[in-house]
DNA sequence: AATGAATGAGGTTTCATTCAT
DNA sequence: TATGAATGAAACCTCATTCAT
């Protein structure tokens, strides 16, 4: 079998490979992967993976954190008004990227929000808050009407969580696109 | 000593006796419940259990569509038309129904849609089928817009559900009703 | 190899099995013995033990009980009177049989009162609070002198285990014998 | 970044930091110190601890002898006599005095000989032997009765021991050094 | 001489499922 | 039909010790 040769790593490198072995992992098999299998994975002794992560869950917040962080910087929020903002548009954009981004990590996000973790680690949710704060900002400049903003963007983050679990189920993309596109227009439109 | 008192029943009786058990405690703690506390609480062996259902994951199938069936039961579509139906007001009526009924079972709708359990078994989900025959009579009776009916209720649906579960949290009722209503009447309005 | 037979046993015939199985072991090598060990050495699964022993100190709380228990069956203290005691002559055969007895068992008393698990579960130990009874009724009897029972009862039998745990070490049995009863009887003596 | 300090040292002075630390920890919280803890204590890296002691028991040996030191250094004989002694006491004096140190280093004691340790490195028990020695001494000069040293001094130190326990673990240290000088001197008496 | 990342053999405990009675 | 004792494969986590740097 020949030895495992032991690599010296800087920490955060260490710890990088393991996060990723996980997300590689998570993606593939979803809420099943287990501490022994990130292991074989990221090549390391069972030992290592705790030096990194007291515990499962906090691999699994490191993975989020990840994520969102991920997301993020894959589709800022225009912060800077350059000019007037299209907010339809800009809802429009955020939606199909948010599908296109979670629907192609499927797997892990039914691991961390669809399962004993999600229930154990209650998130923030920032994602709502978010979208809640889009809302508003939209009502100020008079692009959207005059719903009520928190429960609103908790039931239109459902549906648009749906819809990338729709879409990584194999179904139209193109239809359910349209189907949420037309639910955000209507929904918040003044 | 103590011959175990072996209580011949009919096996619906039994079988019935079981699932309620499971349903009281799914309720009452989620996920969590584990063979052994059924049984404890249906005052039956572990072995007869098995008896019933070959394995936990076929109770918690039962258990669903008792589930949906119990809410067919409370909140019955109309079938016959007396007259012309107010689509919107009973698309209102069945939404707040609705939040009420999942709200009020939780626990047992986290054990059943939002576990480990939901991923095995991809529920054939006839609450969307459901709700996009509705909106598709609906658009018939030219009370709703021309939306795309499956997606729509796949997405719909997502955000009454959530609305559920946002209620059962604790979070104001009349407010996510409200929005849950704007949303529904907005999203399909001709 | 032959698979392992399955034997159902009548609870308590079982939990003795897995207790005189784990007497053994801790009999021979102390407190190495692992929860493993004792399931090799009763065949039974290691689920088994678990199901007797929610955890290993439980398992060592009741080889304890049971020692304690042997050790007042086979040495019981004189309770009804047919005569006057000899005090000190009933003292010269307990301490005796004390030795004797729990230089037998060594290794389970090492692994009961000289290891962690001693430290965890501070023993109420009625080993002492019996010897100062002892103590007590002899100076009633006048026929021992006016020592304080109670730190003397401790220093007493600290003296006796050590007496135990020489003679198990392989120390002359007769020259410890002596010398305890020596100590005992002028420590006592009126 | 950060390269490492590292404090070139003498051996002996690092040697010295780390048993320093160890005692600190040990007397603080017992056997349930961890190398981890004695490098971090010690602001030394954990390879370099394995450096100087190529086992934890080889520190906790190095811990002990230093005890023993430290008791003679505090308590010694008397070694040259400059008149006639009072051995009983002397045997006071030095119980007294064994107690106090003992007690007042309870967490040392009870990681070095009452644990799994104790039982691995079953020590020479010089404090016994010289004890013994005591013994013969006094009786040499006719202070002692005629008790067998070795068996007499195993026992004594027994008690003596468990006083120092006691007195630890909260008992009326004026009770308990009561008793035990009440026991050394009608044991020891001509 | 010094570092600290890496190791991996344990160790306890859980629980759906099996099967002798 | 019914029982409940028995199973054993995971699962998570610890920590003395090793070794590449």
């Amino acid at each position: 079998m020949g030895r495992p040769v032991r690599r010296r790593l800087h920490p955060e490198a260490r710890r990088l490979e393991i996060v990723e072995a996980a997300e590689r992992l998570l993606q593939a098999h979803g809420p099943r992967v287990r501490v022994e299998d990130v292991v074989r994975e990221a090549g390391v002794a069972k030992g290592t993976f705790f030096l990194y992560f007291p515990t499962w869950d906090d691999l699994l917040d490191t993975v989020r954190q990840r994520l969102v962080a991920e997301f993020d910087a894959a589709s800022p929020l225009p912060t800077e008004v350059d000019g007037p903002i299209d907010w339809m548009a800009l809802l429009d954009l955020h939606a199909a990227a948010y599908i296109d981004f979670a629907s192609a990590r499927q797997g892990i996000g039914q691991a961390l929000f669809h399962s004993d973790f999600a229930e154990r680690r209650s998130q923030a949710d920032n994602a709502v808050v978010r979208l809640s704060a889009v809302i508003r900002a939209g009502q100020e400049a008079e692009a959207f009407g005059p719903v009520d903003p928190e429960p609103t963007a908790l039931l239109l983050f459902a549906a648009l969580d749906e819809a990338a679990r729709a879409v990584a189920g194999g179904r139209d993309r193109e239809a359910i696109v349209a189907a949420l596109r037309l639910l955000l227009r209507r929904t918040l439109a003044p």
